[in-house]
DNA sequence: ACGCCCGTCTGATCCATGTCAGGCTGGCTT
DNA sequence: AAGCCAGCCTGACATGGATCAGACGGGCGT
C-alpha cells in the first residue's frame, strides 16, 4: 500500500498549512497507482520515462483553495493524484455553478486549450494535490508517443461524452433520476479506482450538488429523504449506502 | 463564388435523390471557402497539401438521414460543408435529447473516439455535405504538423467548452433566458460564416428546440410569444429577426 | 387546385420544484 | 466543556413549466 492510498483514505494533509499553495515535487507516472486509469495507461517503460521527464513537478491544494480560476493563463492540465475537486462555471450574471466533480486520475484544464485562457474555477474539496502537465510539452511528446496522443484524445472525447450525458440528464430527468445518477456515477468512479461500490461518504455539500444537478439544496435534501423511504438508498449525513444496486440502476430506466 | 457557397445558400441537391446516401467525391481543405473556420485554419500551402490528401471524400446526407448512429463503429470524424446537423443523445430510458446543432465548418463525430464507438446520432436537418475524415490519419498527420494537431486540440476544448455553457444554462436559467441565449448563440456563428446576426430562418422544429433546451414544445412556442410581446424578437414561424441584439444579450444578464 | 397532415399556437389545469422560514445537529473554536 | 455556526432537514406556500386538449395554417403530394 502506497503513500498515495493511505492519502486518499483520508488521511489529512497538516503539513502544508501555512505555506503557499504551490510546491514542487517529484511527480512519476512510472510508478504512480494510478498510472492505468491516468493519461500514461497503457504505455511501455520508455515512454513512460519521457512523460516523467514532462511531469516534472506536483502542487497540492488545500481545501476550498481554486486550482485555477476563470481568465487564468493556460499553461498547463493537471492530473488529479488524490483529494477531489469542483468544477465551476460562471453564468452571464455572476453566479456560479458547478459542471463537474474530479476525482484521483482524472484531468483538469482541459478548457483553457481553446483560447489559451481558463473559462472555469477548480478548487479542491478537500486536501488535494495533483501533477502539473505543461500542455506545449504534451503535446510535443504526443507528436513522439502516438499511444501517448491517442490518450489525450480517449480523455477528452470521454470528457465530452460525460458531459453530454449530464446535459440529457438535465434536460430531461426528475429530479429522483437525476440524484440516483448522480450516486451511481460516484460509485462506478469509486468501484474503478478500487473502493466499495455500494457505500461511500459524499466529500461536496449538499449545494454542490444541486448545483451540479440544476436543483436547490432543499430538494436535494427531499429527494435524498424520499430515496430512502422508498429503500433505494441508506443516508446518514454525507454517509451513503447502495443496498442494491441494481435496483438503483433499474429505477433510472423509469 | 464557389459552387459551394451557391449550395449553402440553399440551392436543393436533387441529383442525389434514389441514390445512396453516400457518395465519394473530391474534397479539398485547400479551395474550402470555410477554412479558416474549420480544422484547417492558420496552416500553409503545404501542411494543407497533406490534409487535402487524407481528407479524400465528401458525402452527402438527404435531410432527415442520419450520418452516423449509437453504436456505429467509429472510424472517422466528419466536418460540416454545407446544411446543418443535430446530435441527439440516448436517455436510459431510451427517449431521445437533442444535444447539439452543427452548421458549416464545425465537427461531428468526436465523441466516438473514447471508445471507438458512437455515442450519439448525427442527422441532418436539410441536405448536407460534410468531408469524411479519417481519424487515424488524422492523429497520425497530427503528429507531423504541430499546427494541425494544436487546431484538433482547440476545437475538441470549445467543443467541451460549449457544452459546459449549455449545462450551466439548462441548471439555472429560465425558459426564456434559455431560448433567449440559444437565438443569441445561432446569430453568433451565423455572423462568424458571413451572414446576418439579426435576422436568420430556423431549420429547426419547436420539438428540436425544445429537447434541446430542456423544454417542451409548447413552452417554447410560448417564449418565443412572450419574447415578441416584450419587443426583444420579431417570429414569424422559422422567420426569426432580432431588431436589438445588445438589449437581448443584457436580457440574459437578469 | 384540392385536401391532408405536420408543425405551431393558445388556453386550462396540474404538479414538481423553487422559495421562504424555522429548527436541528455535529463539528470546530475558544 | 460550552457555544457558535455552517450545513442539513422539514414544512407551508408560490410558481413556472408540463400536460392535455383543441384550433389554425402552410407545405406537400396527388
Amino acid at each position: 500500500m502506497s503513500h498515495i492510498d493511505t492519502q486518499f483514505h483520508g488521511v489529512r494533509i497538516t503539513e502544508s498549512q501555512g505555506r503557499p499553495a504551490q510546491q514542487h515535487l517529484p511527480a512519476a507516472c512510472s510508478s504512480c497507482s494510478l498510472h492505468e486509469l491516468c493519461l500514461s495507461g497503457g504505455l511501455d517503460e520508455i515512454d513512460l520515462e519521457a512523460i516523467d521527464r514532462i511531469v516534472a513537478q506536483r502542487r497540492r491544494i488545500a481545501k476550498g483553495e481554486a486550482l485555477f480560476s476563470v481568465g487564468d493563463a493556460f499553461r498547463s492540465i493537471y492530473a488529479v493524484r488524490f483529494g477531489l475537486f469542483k468544477t465551476e462555471g460562471l453564468m452571464t450574471d455572476g453566479r456560479e455553478q458547478v459542471t463537474g466533480f474530479q476525482m484521483a486520475g482524472e484531468l483538469l484544464g482541459l478548457d483553457g486549450i481553446s483560447d489559451d485562457r481558463h473559462v472555469c474555477k477548480a478548487v479542491a474539496l478537500e486536501d488535494s494535490e495533483v501533477c502539473v502537465i505543461p500542455f506545449a510539452e504534451m503535446e510535443s511528446l504526443g507528436r513522439a508517443v502516438p499511444a501517448l496522443q491517442r490518450n489525450l484524445h480517449r480523455v477528452m472525447s470521454r470528457e465530452m461524452v460525460q458531459d453530454r450525458n449530464l446535459l440529457v440528464l438535465l434536460g430531461s430527468a426528475q429530479a429522483a433520476e437525476r440524484l440516483a445518477a448522480f450516486l451511481l456515477n460516484l460509485s462506478e468512479r469509486h468501484a474503478q479506482r478500487g473502493y466499495a461500490a455500494s457505500e461511500f461518504i459524499l466529500r461536496m455539500t449538499r449545494d454542490e450538488i444541486g448545483s451540479y444537478l440544476g436543483l436547490t439544496p432543499e430538494t436535494v435534501s427531499r429527494t435524498f429523504t424520499k430515496l430512502q423511504k422508498d429503500g433505494l438508498i441508506e443516508v446518514a449525513q454525507k454517509h451513503i449506502r447502495i443496498p442494491d444496486l441494481p435496483a438503483l440502476r433499474n429505477f433510472i430506466g423509469c
